[in-house]
DNA sequence: TTGTAAGCGTTATCAA
DNA sequence: TTGATAACGCTTACAA
């Protein structure tokens, strides 16, 4: 690979009028700008980016840390990073965290040592505390780390709620819930507006609440389990879609049928939903604009630095499936 | 962050003896080690890589190119290469390339900008002349690019023609094939080994293939066309698994049903085919298996560069789920 | 408008 | 067994 020696030589200049043509920066003759220009092309040379990052302190790199790439609804947020992060011209990085802390600063270690420009950040277990103290920017996404820390998220209460009173108007008049991990932020503002929309109807009871631990298997036993004790309920809202897909499963399994006998609307609006059968009814989130919008919002943060904390919260959206079906016992206009 | 510099300074050494003690390298006193190892710990020193690979000319990266990680196909195949790298402690680098070649040859450029030290390439577009001139280690992963390039993939002609027969086991007496783009190597294997299974059977016409583009969405339509030309077919064999649950769409849609009219096999043994009602018989993949070997090999060959081309196949295995099902009128032991 | 040279944080060569 | 120092390829004072 040639240098930036290689270029000074060939256009009979110092490496520093080579340097300047290259960024732009100084005074630079038209002349020997052009005879540079034309040196670069011939040696086809491309400036060496570890040489930049070591003067910089800065590397053009950012990270995206997930639990885990395998779960469906983080290739998207991964798809949107990376879009967001080449057309900005930075090289993205993938880290799974599986959710484990050790693993979590073990990365941001080994980062820093590359100079790594910044993070995005799916966590619910990294300790908000350690986070502040990271010397980079760091954008929150999905789900809530710490008061402080700039974050993208949906409005997951408001959404839950909306889930909710969808069923209400298909005519359920007995709706449970599967949640997520109440340590994840978004769960418990999810089973929030559930509890919002159903706390004050007298057949409320809170046995209608499974945990399912946003997994597929889990959600399908957990909906056995709710469907086993109570068979009165005619609508389940549960917490994302991976799990209401296993909820469509526990339900087949039982051979209650979706949606005649029951009603099932979820969260997220991964393309999983779209290809059971019945398809899934869900709360869209805009997986690719929260993704892309946390990449700009880092990039903005580390390009100059003297941003606050950013807080972006963006809207669910109802998207209609067949999982979900207006009962006739409700012929409300 | 502190530098080596620092650490000399406070062990009253040499950086060059703390290089040593860091590396590993050359003769150290056992007492000066111990006095540089303490220094070490109080400034919570860490070696700054980019020093290391400006020196060195290598970064300790790897990427991985997938056209879409998107494509459920694919998150398992960056967590295993996700993974291996991490234990060899190479940073991760995931690339999205739409199966563009001027994408490919983008990122492989910038990436060599920041010394890169090799690629793990899925991909059926990159020339592979062009391949041939990368100056670091490239392995293609699922797809062959180049006779004399490295490559992890499975037997997808055999796998392929044990799917068909296993279609012929249960009982089905006209199969059809949805394929792959023929460019891409497994897909046009994959239609071979679909061939060698029903080539000879006079029962068999060409127009019994039809085009699914790897695509959900053009595979269901494919199924629908075909099943509308050959009400007769009661087996399919689906060039990937993506595809065999937009074939399965396709006969929801008509309102043929799976197993009890036709039964579908497809290919890949992602998780998807497990969700879907009916669940998805399929040639499963070792995909966790060929990610993670793919990237021991290009561990390897970066460390030790004497490796010629290596070319490992790995086997498919059956994965009998609801979408077949062994018919009535073929009673054979 | 251009060139010289110091410095970014390492490693490795050579001498002591 | 240890230390000086050049080198990796670049950017940016500072000088000219």
């Amino acid at each position: 690979m040639a240098t930036i020696k290689d270029v000074a030589r060939l256009a009979e200049v110092s490496v520093a009028t080579v340097s300047r043509v290259l960024n732009g920066n100084g005074y630079v003759h038209k002349e020997t700008k052009d005879r540079v220009a034309k040196a670069i092309q011939q040696l086809n040379y491309r400036p060496n980016d570890v040489a930049r990052s070591l003067f910089k302190g800065r590397s053009k790199m950012i990270a995206l840390f997930v639990p885990d790439i395998m779960n469906p609804f983080f290739p998207e947020l991964a798809r949107a990073v990376e879009d967001t992060a080449k057309q900005k011209d930075y090289t993205f990085v993938l880290c799974n965290t599986d959710d484990d802390p050790e693993k979590e600063i073990a990365y941001i270690d080994a980062l820093r040592q590359k100079s790594l420009d910044g993070i995005v950040v799916v966590s619910s277990t990294m300790s908000g505390d350690y986070v502040k103290n990271v010397d980079i920017p760091v954008i929150a996404l999905d789900r809530i780390l710490h008061e402080d820390l700039s974050s993208v998220t949906v409005n997951n209460r408001e959404g839950a709620r909306q889930a909710v009173e969808h069923l209400k108007k298909q005519g359920c008049t007995r709706i449970a819930h599967i949640a997520g991990p109440e340590h994840i932020s978004n769960a418990k503002q999810r089973m929030n507006g559930y509890l919002d929309a159903v706390q004050q109807e007298d057949w409320f009871k809170f046995s209608y609440i499974e945990q399912g631990e946003y997994r597929f298997e889990s959600a399908k036993e957990a909906a056995q389990r709710l469907l086993e004790r109570h068979p009165e309920i005619d609508g389940l809202f549960v917490a994302n879609d991976l799990m209401g897909v296993g909820a469509l499963k526990g339900a087949e399994a039982m051979k209650i049928s979706v949606p005649e006998e029951l009603s099932i609307i979820a969260f997220d609006g991964i393309t999983l939903g779209e290809t059971t059968t019945p398809t899934l009814t869900t709360m869209a989130q805009p997986i690719y604009t929260i993704g892309s919008r946390a990449a700009e919002m880092l990039i903005q943060q580390i390009e100059q630095s003297d941003q606050g904390t950013q807080v972006e919260e963006f809207e669910v959206e109802l998207i209609e499936r067949e999982s979900t079906k207006r009962r006739h016992n409700n012929d409300e206009t």
